[in-house]
DNA sequence: TAGATTGTTAATCGATTAACAATC
DNA sequence: TAGATTGTTAATCGATTAACAATC
């Protein structure tokens, strides 16, 4: 029988591959070979099953059994999977404290994100460098993005600055929207917008204290 | 009939208030009296169906058949739904460039979070302030998090230090931690655990950049 | 009244969990 | 071989979408 291609991974399961990528890691550092899914899935108190299926979505016929898994064949295999070696070139706008931190941040290589520059309405900010990123006036978006062939741009200004800038990134060409501001981005179809919800976040934290607190 | 006590909201549903929120926010500032869910649904691309149950869930026959919802009415109860009206002190334990970032942050009053004191292992540090909370040393924190009865700890310090300070946070008697390391964190029954995957959305964007690009 | 929209019950869809045969 | 674990098919569960009567 032909085998299909390679299987769908849920939205869901790529938010649980970072978990098992640092629990993995850990395992590797101290020496482990093998590992099964019963004790992936009790360090990280997963369901056992949905681990197994999460394993052999991105590690097809790895797994012996009544062993488990090569330790370092997994990592490389969600490493592939998250994308990890791939390298995107990304612009941000919006250099405030989030924006900073962001552009400060040293570990955006690991998962294949280069931040090469940034963006800010405030003049007094322009030709000044964080992190080694110059930042520069809005004005410079659609040169530099066009120029450095940007696909992934990055939005930390305050919410009500969101949309315009997000009009101004797809402009310039960008593929991919990283978007920190909780307001709904209107995008063509071709441009996947992805939100870091922290409102959210909070609510869940403020629900949870309102029910046990 | 007897109506059933406060209809449970999922974990979704929480995700996509604050987006309605800022929609509705920005109606309030241009007059509108009345907004309907296919407005709604139309603007936020959501399915109208479960707008109206969304409303549904937090403003019960506050909708007239015709006519839509009252705008300020629904602010009100989605803030409510959010308990962005309550008030929760947290510390902060991390002052690196997101940690400070967070701190500078003005923004989280109204989401109900105070950041009260910030921890850090870095001693030169110590003493300083950012955002007008004082940066502790971490043995401080035990005595700060009882003293000020904080109930919410912010985990911004690297993955492998994630969770010993966890563990510090939860044996000093708080009960909801909002965790920004890509790190599986074991806590007893009572401790709520939300993490901010960036770790997935950069999966999802890469994944995007790779199907589309 | 006619038109639009609400609110609810039923159908569908996707993800999680259960059950179990295959295999190291 | 016996024990543990893999990998897959079936059952369950929760959330989304469809269908439709009620009502302003």
């Amino acid at each position: 029988m032909i085998p299909k291609g390679s299987s769908e991974i849920s939205r869901q399961a790529i938010g649980r591959f970072p978990y098992y990528l640092k629990f993995l890691n850990e395992l590797n550092l101290s020496r482990q070979e093998y590992v099964s899914a019963p004790m992936i899935a009790s360090s990280l108190q997963l369901h056992e099953v949905q681990v197994r299926k999460d394993l052999a979505a991105v590690s097809r016929r790895a797994g012996k059994p009544g062993v488990g898994f090569p330790v370092t064949r997994l990592i490389d295999d969600i490493k592939r999977a998250l994308h990890y070696d791939s390298r995107n070139r990304a612009l941000l706008v919006g250099a405030g404290h989030l924006g900073k931190a962001l552009l400060s941040y040293g570990g955006f290589d690991d998962y294949g994100l280069e931040i090469v520059a940034a963006f800010d309405a405030d003049p007094s900010l322009h030709g000044s460098e964080i992190g080694g990123k110059t930042i520069f006036p809005l004005e410079k978006l659609d040169e530099l993005s066009s120029r450095l062939n940007v696909r992934i741009g990055i939005i930390t200004v305050p919410s009500n600055a969101a949309e315009e800038v997000c009009e101004r990134l797809v402009a310039s060409g960008i593929l991919a929207v990283w978007n920190f501001a909780p307001t709904y981005l209107s995008v063509p179809e071709h441009v996947l917008v992805q939100n870091e919800n922290m409102a959210a976040s909070l609510a869940l934290l403020s629900k949870h204290l309102a029910e046990k607190g």
